[in-house]
DNA sequence: GTTCTATATTGTAATATTGCAATATACAAA
DNA sequence: TTTGTATATTGCAATATTACAATATAGAAC
């Protein structure tokens, strides 16, 4: 029915889903890639980096901020948008943990 | 319109959009944590874990081998699912190497 | 004030996703 | 061969996502 059925989940189970369904965008992870490339925080010529029309943009940009990847907001006539660390590092703590899980037990059965 | 612009990005961005997505549901998410706690390959009663009907879970199952987190196939009357170490890998090296960057730039400015 | 520039919002069409009932498949056991 | 059990596939309805044109907003420059 195309409603997911997030109550039946833990909160950490939709909150890593939530992060991972913004980086599921190659959009959003182009993003992602230049706000880390230029390496400051107004980053007016997003547009201009990306083969996507300005509301499009404007859109993706909205759902990495909701979901927590990016923080920021306007200032004066530019955004000033930049990555947010702390939750890259969940992302990576989480991995990693599977990770390390999976190297103790090493079920290679498949 | 629904349909994604991936011809406009690069391959390495598609394919961790890719494996984001597929990890950007939280049934997604219960079932490789519930494969990942059972620490065993025949894991036929997945089903019975979640709170989805049979088919939903298939789907789901078929989405996480097609974006590769989880490797394996039937046995006999059982599936035989595990997951895929390497992507898993995938995931945390990228998030690491974003998060590393990061740390090395510091620029708070938001 | 007006104009310019940059970003957000709204509205809408096309497509994708989610979930499940019904059904199919396929092996196992009797 | 039939019956039982486990998983996959199909078909469909409800909802979500993606993209963009048009428009709104808001500060900057004049």
């Amino acid at each position: 029915m195309g409603i997911t059925k997030s109550e039946h989940f833990t909160d950490r189970q939709n909150a890593i889903a939530r992060i991972a369904k913004a980086f599921g965008h190659p959009a959003r992870v182009a993003i992602m890639e230049y706000l880390l490339k230029v390496d400051r925080c107004i980053c007016g010529d997003i547009v201009n980096e990306l083969p996507l029309a300005q509301p499009t943009i404007s859109q993706h940009l909205k759902e990495l901020k909701n979901a927590g990847l990016i923080k920021g907001s306007i200032e004066g006539n530019a955004i000033c948008y930049c990555i947010d660390e702390k939750t890259i590092e969940k992302l990576q703590n989480y991995f990693g943990n599977i990770s390390s899980k999976l190297r103790k037990h090493k079920n290679n059965c498949c």
